[in-house]
DNA sequence: CAATTAAACCGAAACGATTCAATCATGGCT
DNA sequence: AGCCATGATTGAATCGTTTCGGTTTAATTG
């Protein structure tokens, strides 16, 4: 029923080693016969069959981008940034979405593997890091992306979270808040346990106080859900970092209802720099990560490593974040 | 090197024959010979290949979505609905990101035939149908997602548009709005031609006046820009409708810079109800659509098709938008 | 003009699974 | 004991490519 490279051989009265080559190496074969061969094609309307290709060459051309969570505009960036980089070089991107879910994450570990990538993107969690690690095993080249892989044979294109972590503290000290709530996510996430670290850093000499809070998820509706508390400390806190921008958005809602006003009772930063923090309730102050950039990166980094073997060498970069400063923070009126 | 259902076979002591039958019908294995093979496999981390499987057997347990737009929300929320059943009943997405830009949408396309996808969800763009078609010739299922399928052998799961065109506009008039601006999409967007239908049905009996305005993509900078024509404009507009909720947050905030006031000033509807609108500087009144169902739906639908063969019957799903009324909309006030 | 060489082309083997007709065991029944 | 039905197992053929050693053709050289 399908066609296959041997009609196509047949038509073009050639041998389908040739139309092989027509394909992969048309320097390989005459201008005749090329001609012949591209008729064929146009004619039977051939398309070849990346699964058998896949199957006898070896190399499968398919990228896997695992993350966490698909929601969160950032991860969104990310994978457009991979998704533009592979489709230029005639990569596929199978993008995985694992909720945050070690479960799932194992299980499209599984598939990936069954579909034999190439090479694989992915955000890990903590648990997550045996499913790579059996990657690993098989020889399946991983780039980490938003979190710095900690050996030497492994890529990752990460954030200097200590860093982002720091300079929003020091700008909330600069502007003279002494009292700050810190809303992390799980530790486990070693992007929240270095901007922890950062953020704990730069308050130990400043004589300011850290209250922690903690989400188990970094969405919007559980940064709305743990206002509560915040409102509820007996700390007089007057500024909020979030650790990442849903988490602030949902804040920011909660704050408003019940009839704050940021940026006067709170100063409120987030983190990610998402497309909706400009356009928020108030345009929120935050730190930028160039999302599709890592995605961009990683995609060709990972293309690279594929296409060059054995004598790669991993690199692990890392991009500075940045302070944007928008209308959800000011001087602490005192 | 890769460890083959041969090896499995090798040290199950049975035939490899028997190793494919534990894979697809464990039933008929004996139970015996099922823990043999069992133990072999956890052995040898044994993982079978999916192209080698796909192609012998010739269907393929990969699915295809192509949307125009990954970063609009409503989107990437059909994207989790479609991964989320996919994964369920075992089948892989792949997602593919058009940009609206048709030229990216036919290389997509030829590369998902080359995937040899069983099937393909899509959000056809006008120009795209051609893709689609030959997508038809080679009877790879399709069904469309958020746009009706005209052709009674085609699946689609889509949205009553202009019902949702209409109800807005009705409320707003309800409201006692009569001049109102209505900002579009594409109308080669068959979504952005049934709304508008709606738009201008539930318009002609009530003595209301519509001003019509355009975006060539939707989203939220479009919704900035266009917004100078709307204030320039000498209809005395009081009530403003937009295509999707993105545009209509690109037209809060260019109001809002120049110091206008909502709902006072303009009454503002935009469309979708995605995550955001209900946290925006002023919450969206909207125009709801499920999009977490629309993907799952038409996820199921494509399986059932695939798995149930030619004598499948094809359905045309329509689902009604839903008003969801908050703080962007309020009565005129005279 | 015979010998040499390079460029094109050929076509069988192999990749790792599934399929299916054929064989083998087992046990129940006359 | 002989026969059959049933269930379990076998293994060669096959899917659509790529690979690669071998063959053909044509051009170049002494």
């Amino acid at each position: 029923m399908a066609i296959s490279i041997r009609d196509v051989a047949a038509r073009a009265q050639v041998a389908v080693g040739t139309v092989s080559n027509f394909l992969n190496r048309p320097d390989r074969v005459a201008e005749a016969t090329r001609n012949k061969i591209e008729a064929a094609i146009a004619d039977l309307n051939f398309v070849p069959n990346a699964s058998a290709r896949h199957l006898r060459s070896g190399s499968s051309r398919t990228i896997g981008l695992l993350v966490p969570d698909i929601t969160n505009p950032f991860f969104t960036e990310v994978a457009r940034g991979a998704g533009d980089t592979a489709s230029e070089s005639d990569y596929t991107l199978i993008l995985c979405n694992s909720d945050e879910d070690p479960k799932k994450e194992e299980r499209h570990l599984k598939v990936l593997i069954e579909q034999r990538i190439c090479g694989l993107l992915i955000t890990p969690s903590f648990e997550g890091l045996a499913g790579v690690a059996e990657l690993n095993r098989r020889d399946i080249p991983t780039t980490f992306i938003d979190r710095r892989a900690d050996s030497l044979d492994q890529s990752s294109v990460s954030m200097d979270d200590f860093h982002g972590g720091k300079s929003a503290i020091e700008y909330l000290a600069s502007l003279g808040h002494k009292s700050i709530a810190w809303v992390n996510g799980p530790l486990s996430m070693a992007q929240c346990a270095d901007r922890e670290d950062g953020v704990m850093d730069s308050a130990k000499g400043q004589n300011i106080k850290i209250s922690k809070f903690q989400v188990s998820q970094m969405r919007s509706q559980n940064g709305y859900e743990v206002t509560q508390n915040i409102l509820a400390s007996i700390a007089q806190i007057t500024a909020i970092f979030c650790a990442n921008d849903l988490v602030a958005l949902g804040v920011l809602r909660a704050l408003l209802e019940s009839g704050k006003s940021i940026p006067k009772d709170y100063a409120l930063i987030g983190y990610d720099d998402i497309g909706f923090s400009a356009s928020a309730s108030i345009p929120l102050t935050t730190i930028a990560q160039p999302a599709y950039k890592l995605g961009a990166l990683a995609a060709q980094m990972i293309i690279n490593e594929v296409e060059h073997g054995k004598n790669f060498k991993h690199e692990q970069i890392v991009f500075k974040p940045e302070l944007v400063i928008r209308a959800s923070t000011q001087a602490l009126s005192k």
